[in-house]
DNA sequence: ATGGCATATCCTATATGA
């Protein structure tokens, strides 16, 4: 199985680039964000000719998730991060797909900082964190996939020099990271490439894409019934470098969901 | 300290992104 996370940048205009990615691909799982449309403008119909059942949740102008499937049907577990009933943006979904729950999320950017907006990712990143920790604990597999906008070290990112003051460098969105990963999530990308450079977002500016100045971003955190299953990730960089392209790449995992069973059975014998 | 580019909307301008 293929799960994958991709920031559209608006579905509306990214329709062509996503329907020529899913073809080419074939994720079995799509979770999307930055659909920046409003729920009836979700292209549900050219989806469902491409071969993908969608759950959206969508908001006018900005933010906006989506999971897709190309099996059975995403059934709707929850459509909002718990915590705190009056956050208005659409930045969470969780889903049962074909028997693995899919979470697909929208982290803040949280520019500028200090300010308002760093204030707000921060305490979305707390609820995030007090939630995944029944994730994680969970006898099913789990995958949290989705634009977090944290680069994790200075590893994740060309050179932090020009980026220091950036939301998605402070010590405290990276901690806040950390955190998560200690209550036993994998990240996917970084255990596949424990000593590579890789990236997941090219800004448009200053031909960063032509110079691969990148940041790694966009992360599949598997929990440890699922990380059993874990054959390989990566990212679809050729979609970047496609006419109209968004900022961000596809991100995916795939894996053998065949080793969930010998765990069961250790389990009864 | 600002801008570079791209998207969306209340669109000869402004907010947001990362």
């Amino acid at each position: 199985m293929k799960i994958a996370t991709f920031n559209v940048n608006g579905i509306k205009s990214r329709l062509p680039n996503l329907l020529e990615w899913l073809e080419r691909e074939q994720p079995d799982v799509a979770c999307l964000q930055e659909l920046k449309a409003l729920d009836g403008a979700f292209p549900v119909n050219e989806l469902r000719e491409a071969g993908y059942q969608s759950l959206w949740k969508g908001q006018r102008s900005w933010n906006g998730v989506a999971i897709l499937s190309g099996g059975g049907a995403p059934v709707e577990v929850r459509r909002e991060l718990p915590g705190d009933p009056d956050d208005t943006h659409s930045r969470y979904l969780e889903a049962a797909v074909d028997g693995i729950v899919v979470c697909c999320l929208y982290l803040p950017n949280g520019n500028p900082q200090p300010g308002p907006k760093f204030d707000y990712k921060l305490a979305w990143f707390e609820r995030l964190i007090e939630h995944a920790a029944t994730l994680a604990a969970s006898p099913h597999p789990v995958v949290m996939a989705g634009d977090y906008n944290v680069v994790p070290t200075d590893f994740d990112i060309y050179n932090p020099r020009s980026w220091l003051k950036d939301a998605l460098l402070q010590p405290q969105s990276r901690e806040c990271y950390s955190r998560l990963l200690a209550q036993g999530w994998t990240d996917a990308l970084r255990n596949r490439f424990p000593e590579e450079a890789i990236f997941t977002f090219w800004d448009y500016f200053r031909q960063h894409w032509q110079r691969n100045a990148g940041l790694r971003i966009d992360h599949l955190l598997l929990n440890p019934v699922l990380a059993n299953c874990l054959q390989d990730a990566g990212v679809d960089t050729w979609v970047r470098g496609q006419p109209h392209a968004s900022d961000h790449a596809p991100t995916w995992v795939t894996l053998d969901l065949e080793r969930l069973k010998p765990a069961r059975a250790r389990r009864r014998t």
